[in-house]
DNA sequence: TGGAAATCCATGGGCTTCCATGGAGGCTGC
DNA sequence: GCAGCCTCCATGGAAGCCCATGGATTTCCA
């Protein structure tokens, strides 16, 4: 299956619009359930950062997933999703790989000039950079710290996660 | 397949009419069992909220469905049907886009000047916008509440759903 | 193997279309 | 004849579409 990985810093233009990074583009498209390839974006801001979750029909799939756990009509089900579904929206991509992230979007992630895109297998972040950085510094502190963890899990076995990660080595899309 | 997501809000002017937010429109079209494309929306008062329901055909299926669940001629199946039928309303999408708001209806609802349509998956909810912000908070605590639950349900992967918030950040459409 | 050509991609800008909104008639039924 | 409803038109702003550019990478051929 498809993963959204690494990340890219791409400019947010005068327009509010930004290039989806090529390789997340193409993942997009083929997970569109439309034959016509037309794909769209599901985003809303992440519950727990300053950040906004994207995806394609898959992850779109998991929210109904969840919610279709709860009785069809029940007063509890229209209240969650009224929450979920209400936040999310769904950004076209234009011909050239661009979306148009919203107003609200951009001011719950706080960006401005410039934009990361994080994959994250599933789905995909979009950060400002600056506080991506400052996120990223205190995950990798905590991938450090479980790295035993990780080790005794894997066996012998060596992926090289659980590995510090010093490389530094942006694979910066453009 | 198609859902209704995210949040708009339109004006109601002074013959009672709103537009129909592009997208929701876009979404019951395809959904009408007409050919010709024009297409009513089934809309009717919320059960649990001063909110209208409304859908396009997939919905009105759903509801024969619950209700073929039930005996026939039982008191439950007649009350229910009764509550859910009876003050189901037909409104017609004029050549713009457009749908009027039956005074019944709008009373339930307590519209005025402006209305918030929300997306709910299979359906659709019009708001005062005031009590939709009530109950949009309400809603995400409620979200925030549940976030372990989903988190299993979910499965290992993580679409950031349930778990802990530190927003509040808006993602209103337009 | 080195250099030229082709390709991909992010970015900028202009232009057209869509969409929400306001208002003017016209048809119909009472 | 009047009220309610529906159709049609006008408008401004936003969103989407098309084309141009330039840099980087890859391909290909001499």
């Amino acid at each position: 299956m498809d993963r959204f990985v690494s990340t890219f810093q791409n400019k947010l233009d005068a327009k509010g619009r930004v290039s989806v990074p090529a390789p997340f583009r193409a993942i997009l498209e083929r997970d569109s359930y439309r034959a016509d390839g037309v794909s769209g974006v599901y985003c809303y801001p992440s519950l727990d950062a300053p950040a906004l979750d994207a995806g394609g029909e898959r992850l779109a799939q998991k929210i109904d997933g969840l919610l279709g756990s709860l009785p069809d009509y029940s007063d509890e089900r229209d209240e969650l999703s009224l929450a979920l579904y209400g936040d999310v929206q769904v950004l076209t991509i234009d011909g050239d790989g661009r979306i148009i992230i919203p107003g609200g979007l951009r001011a719950h992630a706080g960006l401005n000039a410039k934009v990361t895109f994080v994959g994250l297998g599933d789905k995909f972040q979009i950060w400002a950079p600056e506080r991506f950085e400052e996120r990223r510094t205190r995950a990798r502190a905590k991938v450090h710290e479980h790295r035993r963890i990780f080790a005794q899990r894997a066996g012998t076995s060596n992926t090289g996660i659980g590995r510090q990660a010093e490389d530094g080595g942006e694979s910066t899309g453009q």
